[in-house]
DNA sequence: GCATATAAGTCAACATGACTGACTTAAAAT
DNA sequence: ATTTTAAGTCAGTCATGTTGACTTATATGC
C-alpha cells in the first residue's frame, strides 16, 4: 500500500487518509441523527417524517414531486410518512393556485412546534462544532461535503 | 431572524448558515452511502453488511463486542448479518486465544474482494472531493466531522 | 374537443434493518 | 462454587425502504 506518486496532482492522499474520511463521516452521521431519533420517537415518529418536516419547514409551499426529488425515495414510502403527518396535523395541504394537481405542504403550528424543537438541537450540535472548529475551517467543511454531493445537486447552495 | 450580537465569542453564527451545514451534511451522506448500495444489493446485501465488512476490513480479529460498540446498534441486528456473512464465506470466526469466549472476525478472501470493491468506490468519490477542495479544506473537514462526533468516541480518530 | 402527459394518491406485497426481552451456552473471574 | 461476561438465539414488532399496477384529477398540445 505505499503508493508512489500519481500524475501532476501535488495533493498525494494515502489510503488510510481517506478511511479517516470515510469513517469521520459514518460517526458524525450516526450521532448527528441519533439526537433527534431520541426526541422523534416519544412522537411516534422516526427519521423519515423528520426529513420531510425539515425540508417543508425550508420551503414552505413545497410540492410533492420536489421533496420526492430531495429525499430520493419513493412515492409510497414518502406517502406513509406525509399521510401520517397530515393526519395527526403536523402537515397542511393545498392545492396550488395555478396548476391545481399539484399539493403545496406547510407546516402548521403544531408541526413548527415540532420543527423548532428538532432544529434547535441540530443547530445546536453543527453550532458547537463550528465554533470548535474555527471559521476556516467551516469553510473546508462545506468545501469537501458540497464536492462529494452529486453535481446535479450543488447548485441548491448557491447563495 | 436578523440575530444581533450574542457574547464574546467572535464567532457569529446565522441560522441560515447552521442550516447549510445540516444539508450538506445531509446530501452528502446520501450520495456517499448511495453508490456502494447499489453494488451491495447485486450481492444481495445492504448497509447493514457493508458497515461490517468496513470495519471487520480496518480491524482483523475484531471482536463481535468491539464492532457493536461501533455500529451502536443490538447485538441481534449484527448477529443476523453477521451470521450471513459467515454462512456465505464473506467472514471467518475463530476463538480468540487468551479468552475463549471472544470471537474475532476477519474478512475471507471473498471477503476482502468485496471489501476492496466497496472501498474503491469510496476512496475514489472522497479522494475527488478532497482534490477538488483542496489540502486546507481537508482540514477543517476533519475538524468540523470530529467536533460532531460524540466526544467518547473521538480518540479514534488520534493519529 | 380529444388525446396524451403529468401530479398525486392508493393498493398489495415484500425486504431490510432496526428494536425488545428473555433465554442459553461457554468460559473467565472472583 | 458462584458470578460475570461474550456471544448467540428465539420470538415478535416496527419503521422505512422497495416494486408494479392502477385511479383520479388536471394540464397541455394538436
Amino acid at each position: 500500500m505505499t503508493d508512489l506518486k500519481s500524475g501532476p496532482n501535488p495533493l498525494f492522499l494515502r489510503h488510510d487518509q481517506l478511511h479517516q474520511g470515510i469513517e469521520l463521516l459514518f460517526y458524525a452521521y450516526r450521532d448527528f441523527t441519533a439526537e433527534c431519533d431520541a426526541v422523534l420517537s416519544t412522537y411516534g415518529f422516526g427519521r423519515a417524517h423528520h426529513r420531510a418536516i425539515y425540508f417543508i419547514a425550508r420551503s414552505p409551499g413545497i410540492s410533492v414531486a420536489e421533496l420526492l426529488e430531495i429525499l430520493r425515495i419513493t412515492k409510497q414510502s414518502l406517502s406513509r410518512v406525509l399521510s401520517q403527518l397530515v393526519r395527526e396535523g403536523f402537515v397542511s395541504v393545498e392545492k396550488a393556485q395555478t396548476d391545481r394537481r399539484r399539493r403545496l405542504l406547510r407546516l402548521t403550528d403544531k408541526g413548527e412546534k415540532l420543527e423548532k424543537r428538532l432544529s434547535e438541537v441540530q443547530r445546536a450540535r453543527i453550532g458547537d462544532a463550528y465554533r470548535a472548529a474555527g471559521g476556516n475551517a467551516i469553510e473546508g467543511y462545506r468545501k469537501v461535503l458540497l464536492s462529494i454531493i452529486d453535481e446535479t445537486d450543488r447548485k441548491r447552495f448557491v447563495e
